[in-house]
RNA sequence: GGGGUCGUCGUCCAGCUUGGUUCAGGAUGCAAGCCUGGGGCGCUUGUGAUCUCGGGUUCAAAUCCCGACGGCCCCA
């Protein structure tokens, strides 16, 4: 009878689903004329504005307070930092120009925040009491990307980027809050229905001017890895260098402690992404742009009675606070109606029609599933409830359980090939923790090397190194990534 | 960083090889009308492209040449 929707070209041609889906409904405009930028179109916009205002609501509840920078950073004060400009330095955009002046200090368009932000810290803090100090904000920043850009992906003007910055009077505070950060990231990624992996990063691949990073990864349709979040222990690296110092509670002076963590737009396009299909997108129910779509079905001589009808119901529903549309266009047909709305996610549709005006029903059509169901119109916000919840479980149930087939343990550089080419994912392998050895793996299978598992425990034996043969300290993450 | 390939109505594509009745054609979209209406329905009409941009060759350029910009793919 019902068939759920299916997901061939979702699978097969995840790139082109993506680009057309974005374009379609649309989310967002890839025509603007720069490289590497975009649009947030109406639609996409209220997405967006979903996402960001979960993060807030979770930085905001574990004591973070919303700042806002500027976007330029001048010359001297980008380089303090060695090893942090030394990795970012071929993808800065720079000012030069103040109308036709060449400007004497050069201005960088922000590739990220540490250094206009450490400077104000140096200012705001100066003793024990002004710690903790945990701040953070949502803007756009700046990479001069040399590879091909990607919508959302690999952008050249990231247009959402919520980077967090705090300071610490120790270490082990520090590092607690590092545990925090990661503990609000993985809330974040749970409300969106998101699985992931969270991976130490390799020494070589961390955050330029960290001790070290953690990272959220998770796995898109094609197979591909995708980062979606990265909490960073600073140590006292920039503290050092920006010269923020404070007055202990014994009148001694030390260097504080640091943390950032942030995430960006990847973050959308794996919400849209993971959880869609051949009809389009899907929707958790608490980020759906339109939680409920009303679709009158409407015959000659009963289309007064029928829009009566549905207008209640909508009324009804806004009043309890359901993001919900009636779709009234009078010269689309009801099909059309039902493909737009489940191109654009929404997790409910109503449908009423003349035959429900008798029966005193309503037909209830869930997203995820398309199954129908009757329900008693004036039970119609209880039925919704529970639809969503049903809808919300399930999109976490199935992408919970298609990453998870998609993370592999293998012994053998064979394996990791053929998976890779295969379906992709995540493969854990157990290596020796050098550097040298990591990196020629990394070239052997065409792939990065992820990390090692964030705060799982060893599990059992682990005999020798899949690349060289030595002994085994760790498990690895490897996977083709984005 | 190196190489390849492509750029034509909002979108997808034809035309280009062999320059010249093609005031650039189709599908889709969009708009109007009729018919419909519980899964993109059908018919009619209309709308919509200085052929990415800048140079060059030529009597004549969407078409050939050079460059820029942009898209996609491969290699490092």
């Amino acid at each position: 009878m019902h068939k759920s929707p299916e997901r061939k070209v979702w699978s097969e041609n995840y790139s082109e689903w993506f680009r057309k889906i974005i374009a379609d409904i649309p989310v967002y405009d890839t025509r603007y004329p720069v490289k590497g930028t975009a649009v947030w179109t109406p639609f996409g916009f209220k997405i967006r504005k979903a996402v960001t205002q979960i993060m807030r609501d979770e930085l905001e509840k574990t004591g973070h307070e919303e700042v806002l920078f500027p976007l330029l950073i001048p010359d001297y004060m980008l380089n303090k930092e060695g090893e942090h400009i030394k990795s970012f330095e071929s993808e800065v955009f720079w000012v030069t120009h103040g109308g036709t002046t060449p400007l004497d200090v050069k201005l960088a368009l922000r590739p990220t925040s540490e250094t206009a932000i450490y400077p104000m810290f140096k200012l705001w803090i100066s003793a024990y009491t002004d710690l903790p100090l945990k701040i953070f904000q949502i803007v756009n920043v700046f990479r001069y990307e040399t590879k091909a850009t990607r919508p959302m992906i690999r952008v050249r003007e990231v247009s959402t980027f919520n980077e967090a910055h705090t300071a610490h009077a120790t270490r082990e505070e520090a590092e607690a809050q590092v545990a925090q950060g990661v503990e609000i990231y993985s809330r974040i990624f749970s409300r969106l229905k998101l699985p992931f992996a969270k991976s130490v990063r390799p020494d070589w691949d961390k955050f330029p001017g960290a001790v070290y990073s953690i990272a959220f990864d998770t796995i898109l349709p094609d197979g591909k890895v995708l980062q979606m979040g990265t909490v960073h222990f600073l140590g006292q690296g920039f503290a050092k260098a920006f010269d923020i110092k404070f007055m202990k509670a014994d009148g001694e002076y030390g260097y504080v402690w640091q943390n950032c963590y942030g995430i960006s737009e990847r973050l959308i396009a794996a919400l849209l992404s993971i959880h869609g299909d051949d009809h389009g997108l899907v929707f958790p129910s608490s980020v759906a742009p339109v939680q409920v779509a009303i679709v009158p079905i409407v015959y000659k001589g009963k289309e007064e009675e029928v829009m009566k009808k549905c207008r209640e119901v909508r009324d009804g529903l806004e009043s309890k606070g359901i993001r919900a549309i009636l779709d009234d266009r009078k010269e689309l047909t009801p099909g059309n109606k039902y493909f737009t709305w489940e191109q654009r996610g929404a997790p409910v549709r109503v449908e009423i029609g003349p035959r429900d005006l008798e029966a005193g029903t309503v037909v209830l059509v869930r997203r995820d599933t398309l199954e129908k169901l009757v329900a008693k119109a004036d039970t119609i916000y209880e039925e919704i409830t529970k639809l969503f919840a049903a809808v919300d479980s399930n999109l976490e149930e199935r992408s919970r359980a298609w990453m998870a087939e998609r993370i592999t343990q293998v012994n053998s550089l064979e394996e990791v090939r053929k998976k890779l080419d295969g379906q992709g994912g995540i493969l854990e392998a157990p290596w020796c923790g050098s550097r040298e050895c990591g990196e020629g793996l990394e070239v052997k299978v065409d792939a990065r090397i992820l990390g090692i598992p964030y705060n799982e425990g060893a599990e059992g034996e682990l005999g020798k190194c899949i690349n060289c043969d030595k002994k085994a300290e760790k498990r690895i993450r490897i996977a083709r990534s984005y």
